[in-house]
DNA sequence: AATCTTTCTGCAAATCTTCGCAAGAGCGAT
DNA sequence: ATCGCTCTTGCGAAGATTTGCAGAAAGATT
């Protein structure tokens, strides 16, 4: 485990300085479970360190994004981050209808890529991807009731509206 | 021209209401070219209808986008809606560097889709696909600039930050 | 270790977006 | 055309995120 040399590095080697506040937002949010909120995130740091500033949080996450040393994955239209495990690249499939978040393997998307970058030159940054519609179990359920109306414009949570970790989608088994 | 009584028929087969304030925002964002801002909707809206609320203009066209009327396309984190011209649909491409889109024909992401859909049970809504990455200009911007430092934490802004349309991306032509 | 330059952070104010609620407007039935 | 039941809207307030600025801290230099 030496993460902090890494994430040291990484913030030299573009030009930036090393601060408590970088290392500790990286740490905070490698310690938690999948992506979570800029909020969760603060609270999570202010055990350590209680002064620090919910703006910082915010840009420095936003930072450590652009590095790529985190994702940023927005659910919602919230901000969440997760730690950029080396090795471990997937995009992300938010469900619009219960919000809930599943791990897309590249496999596909590695291909795609490739095309887009072949005929468009535009790089895709994968890490960076997150993809919405509707996950298994909703689209049974819009299926059902097709009655048309039952309608209400705001958003739906029937499910627990939390970020769930049905990782490796993809190819593979799934679920 | 009935696109008036499309929308209509849209709202009403889904148990909206047909309202002056839902055709005034799809005829606004219809009337403009590519993808806008709420604040440009509210205003353009507001020139036959002054009295509208900035709520309004949110709310209505977060309805309209979920019912396929608009496509709304995020531009670094900030939400632009455009007419989902029928027969259109495209993927948008967005360069984190110098903010520019690009639309990405569905050709690749059609297929993508239908390996989401089989391998995982997600159903990929290409509508309101947004893929950041580095344009073909950008990219060369930085291979050249190799030399780490003259950073900015703010965002780069080099281009003059519009949404173009240097359409047709992808491989298919269509756009 | 002291100094200098430039970047970062904390704080407060500004902006963007969403929400709650009471009044207003659709639409079906009368 | 009116009545009534809901859905919608406008408005104010709350929530989320960004920005400007002055002081604090990092890193290079001596």
């Amino acid at each position: 485990m030496q993460h902090q040399s890494d994430t040291t590095e990484a913030l030299r080697a573009t030009g930036h300085r090393v601060t408590i506040q970088r290392i500790a937002v990286l740490d905070a949010i490698r310690e938690m479970e999948g992506h979570v909120a800029v909020d969760q995130v603060a609270a999570k740091v202010r055990e350590k360190h209680p002064q620090m500033d919910l703006a910082t949080v915010y840009r420095t996450a936003g930072l450590l994004s652009r590095l790529h040393l985190l994702n940023e994955v927005s659910i919602g239209g919230v901000s969440h981050y997760e730690y950029a495990a080396p090795g471990k690249r997937h995009g992300h499939l938010v469900c619009e209808h219960c919000g809930r978040t599943i791990h897309a393997s590249t496999t596909h998307l590695d291909e795609l890529r490739e095309e887009l970058l072949r005929d468009t030159g535009f790089e895709l940054h994968l890490e960076h991807l997150t993809m919405s519609g509707l996950c298994r179990d909703c689209r049974r359920d819009e299926e059902h009731s097709h009655s048309g109306h039952t309608h209400s414009q705001a958003q739906h949570h029937e499910h627990p509206m939390a970020s769930e970790h049905s990782s490796n989608a993809g190819t593979g088994g799934q679920q």
